[in-house]
DNA sequence: TTTCTAATTGGAATTATTCTAGGTTTTGAC
DNA sequence: GTCAAAACCTAGAATAATTCCAATTAGAAA
């Protein structure tokens, strides 16, 4: 029996999205991207290898930073850079912000509101992407009084 | 006589900034603000340790990491996460955002738009601060053919 | 001036990422 | 199918960025 072309993670984008950008589909280029749809926090490289190896044993980080690289190449991946502590990689490729909470160090998605207009550029400058992030308290820390700081 | 108080980099405004959050302004300190107040390109911390080395040569990379995060404690300098090669420092706190030339890596200052609005937040986050990077082609790189990178 | 504590220093340690060299898999031409 | 070329994977070394540490120095309050 063929592979089910329309699960989750074999489905027909990854395949075709590598294609497209001249990359090859691998067993471990799946295994990857199905780490992250799996679990949505924002995993840095190496607990994508952790969470890789589960099912992968063999995977090497030096692969799983590769892989990354080639899903974000191929446009199935966003790059996140929250400033502390390596960067992080994010499936959800419709518009959106980063929330970083300065308490517990979690990032959320957050809505882009599609009437933002953008930012004026001046002559000259040839703006690609934009990325927004937003820097602040999320609601579970907000509602406990130590934001998040152990007590003692 | 005494020091003027209204010189460029030893105004009223890093002492007062400093002491207000608890600091102390020490020579240190007041050489790394100077450092970024001159040259105003986004430097990282080894081009400002190196820069602030010609008039100080024994200060430290440890020190400037600290004074860095000093001037940043007390908003007199912002923390940029380019996403590569390490944060880079800008003494600009007027609202604006970052373009980053996929080109030649240059940081350009970009006028924010008063009107934007912001990002509505789901119930429960608190935003503390926004950060808007832009990735881009800057002026010089798009003039350019190859668009930055050396022939041959 | 004394005293207290924050800040500085150099070097070691840690963390994140990239590089390198060699082995393996995939692809496409025959 | 077979073969060669190219892309890929792997482990471990190397590099880059940042933080930590213990001992000394220097602000600033009394």
């Amino acid at each position: 029996m063929k592979a089910v072309e329309n699960s989750k993670t074999r489905g027909p984008l990854l395949s075709e999205r590598l294609t497209t950008s001249g990359l090859r589909l691998t067993r471990q280029r799946e295994q990857v991207y199905r780490v992250l749809l799996q679990k949505r926090d924002h995993p840095t490289a190496d607990e994508v290898f952790l969470r890789a190896k589960r099912q992968m044993p063999d995977i090497s980080l030096a692969t799983v930073y590769n892989c990354l690289d080639a899903l974000v190449q191929c446009g199935l991946v966003r790059h996140v850079h929250p400033g502390r502590g390596g960067s992080r990689f994010c499936p959800n490729m419709r518009e959106h912000c980063h929330f970083y909470c300065e308490a517990c160090g979690g990032v959320f998605d957050i809505d882009w509101p599609a009437d933002h207009g953008g930012v004026p550029m001046p002559k000259g400058f040839e703006a690609k992407r934009y990325e927004i992030a937003i820097r602040g308290v999320c609601p579970d820390c907000g509602a406990r009084p130590g934001h998040g700081a152990p007590p003692g």
